[in-house]
DNA sequence: CCCGGTACTCAGCGATACTATGTACCGGTA
DNA sequence: TACCGGTACATAGTATCGCTGAGTACCGGG
């Protein structure tokens, strides 16, 4: 992807792994292959770390560590009830930046061409 | 708007200002106005300005100085060539920012509940 | 000659994603 | 026991971007 992209992820990132996590329980590693999946390919697995422990701190996942049979043990991520206030907060945002875009992007193509 | 926003606006503001200047030539202040039009009530004056130098640097717009009536001499933006390749660009990313987006929401509202 | 409003500029700050390492844990093999 | 490779997680340093708050320059009116 296009160096915009890294600058257009600041902030939406956030919502997009609280979003993954709404789906369902995962930890790191398996958050990471969920991106990955869902196009995120050029995603840092030291940016996805990086994330958890922010929201880990702000209260917006609960966390269980999971011992694995195969490395250390797994720290598996769940939406808590403030993170799901959180992610609605965020979809709402999310909203109301697509529509004013939407509205954007046609006015310029009408008089842009 | 809430402190999500923030964030999610650091790298869109930029395209949302050049396809602005799409729709027409403004000078900063008037884009400044167009913003809050626009929705985007809390976006500093400052943050505009600052914008305004980088992607005139980058070369994305052309700058006419025109001396004004009330103040010092305004200056007046109109998109580039390169700025409209730039701006192709931004849309490809918005594009599919909001596609993989689209899918998270439904996929977590389904099971999400 | 100063005042108020317009238009633009700048320094310092906080938050985020990236890069590049580094650390901890485990099973398998000899 | 001793080593090795792979998994999972953590950390240090950097760059970018938007925000805050102040400052500068220009103009007409009283």
């Amino acid at each position: 992807m296009g160096k915009q992209m890294t600058e257009m992820l600041k902030g939406t990132l956030e919502g997009i792994v609280l979003a993954i996590l709404a789906v369902g329980a995962a930890h790191g590693a398996e958050i990471t292959a969920r991106l990955r999946e869902r196009g995120f390919t050029d995603i840092a697995e030291g940016t996805v770390y990086a994330l958890l422990v922010r929201i880990e701190q702000k209260g917006l996942v609960d966390v269980e560590k999971v011992p694995s049979e195969k490395g250390p043990p797994r720290k598996v991520y769940s939406l808590s009830a403030q993170g799901r206030d959180y992610l609605d907060e965020f979809w709402t945002s999310w909203n109301f930046l697509t529509n004013q875009l939407t509205d954007l992007k046609t006015d310029a193509h009408e008089r842009g061409h």
